[in-house]
DNA sequence: AAAGAATTCAACCGCAATTCA
DNA sequence: CTGAATTGCGGTTGAATTCTT
């Protein structure tokens, strides 16, 4: 048996686009809105799959796409980016305003990746230097991501000896409610959790965190400015510490502001009580995104990508 | 100028997550 | 709760274009 294909095959037109196609496509969906891609065709009077009647618009058609050259500020963009989520071209795009996951995929497989490999290889010494890095700063927190997707499911698993043995009862229970219209610092709230307020165990019993969020849904200015933007975890020792972000500035824009997180985060690390050095503090971040810790409540950082 | 090689990028494909009945 | 339908993702393909010889 197997799947059922996405539509009937037979009569459909493929490949490129006529300029036709494009100007019924567009009307209908001017006229309709977007979604109910299996039926579109069928209404709009198309000889097109509807997934690639979604294709078409996402990526060409759409009022809101951005044409010509990607910029060099975008490019470094994009490579950091890359270097922090790797191949999760809708999420890198997603900090891109107007570019599609298509054409920075596209972008990165000519281009960058081309000039990245073309980069003079790296000396024996600083193999080494690297390698102690690794070494010194195995994490204690393995972060599982599936596939990217919207980033809408994130597993956070922690292994038992790498967890603080306190917890305030209070902060159990700190997951903020995004529906709360007037709450200012607006973070997404970790969905499917028990009455305690817990996200289920997913793997390991209670030993684990679980973690679901839109990642998409995180306005990074607004964690900047949250009072949980100083709160981050040392991987190796659980210890919690404090980031001073005064020198964030708001004028840039919220992927410039992401960047500019991280690597200030990983310069101005500050842990209380850490017993490891800054240096490896630092490493441990290089990676960074900003994650819920559901248990305590608190955002914590993770850089296992 | 022509032919072949290399590059670009729109479109397709299969799969997995999510939604819906 | 379950299975089908829908949606969205990343990898891959191949036609069109550009470059090189």
């Amino acid at each position: 048996m197997g799947r059922s294909p996405c539509c009937e095959k037979e009569g459909l037109n493929r490949g490129a686009w006529t300029a036709q196609e494009d100007r019924i496509l567009t009307d209908y969906i001017r006229a309709h809105c977007e979604g109910g891609w299996r039926n579109l065709p069928k209404k709009a009077g198309l000889k097109r799959c509807g997934k690639s009647c979604r294709l078409r618009w996402l990526n060409y058609l759409r009022p809101d796409i951005k044409r010509g050259n990607i910029t060099a500020d975008e490019e470094e963009l994009i490579i950091r980016l890359h270097k922090l989520l790797g191949n999760r071209w809708s999420l890198i795009a997603g900090r891109l305003p107007g570019r599609t996951d298509n054409e920075i995929k596209n972008y990165w497989n000519t281009i960058v990746s081309k000039k990245v490999k073309d980069q003079p290889k790296p000396t024996k010494e600083t193999k080494i230097m690297k390698s102690k890095i690794i070494t010194n700063s195995q994490p204690a927190t393995q972060v599982v991501r599936t596939k990217a997707l919207k980033c809408s499911r994130v597993l956070l698993l922690t292994p038992p000896q790498a967890r603080p043995q306190v917890m305030h009862q209070q902060q159990q229970h700190r997951c903020l409610d995004t529906d709360t219209a007037t709450q200012t610092n607006a973070v997404p709230m970790a969905k499917n959790k028990n009455a305690d307020g817990k996200v289920p165990c997913l793997a390991g019993g209670e030993d684990h965190l679980a973690m679901d969020f839109d990642l998409g849904e995180i306005d990074l200015a607004e964690l900047l400015n949250s009072d949980l933007s100083d709160k981050f975890r040392c991987f190796d020792c659980c210890n919690y510490g404090s980031y001073n972000n005064t020198s964030s500035t708001s004028s840039n824009s919220s992927s410039e502001q992401a960047m500019m997180f991280s690597e200030e985060l990983v310069q101005s690390w500050n842990l209380s009580g850490c017993a490891h050095d800054q240096a490896n503090v630092g490493s441990n971040l290089q990676s960074l995104s900003p994650f819920l810790d559901c248990n305590k409540g608190e955002w914590l950082s993770s850089g296992i990508i």
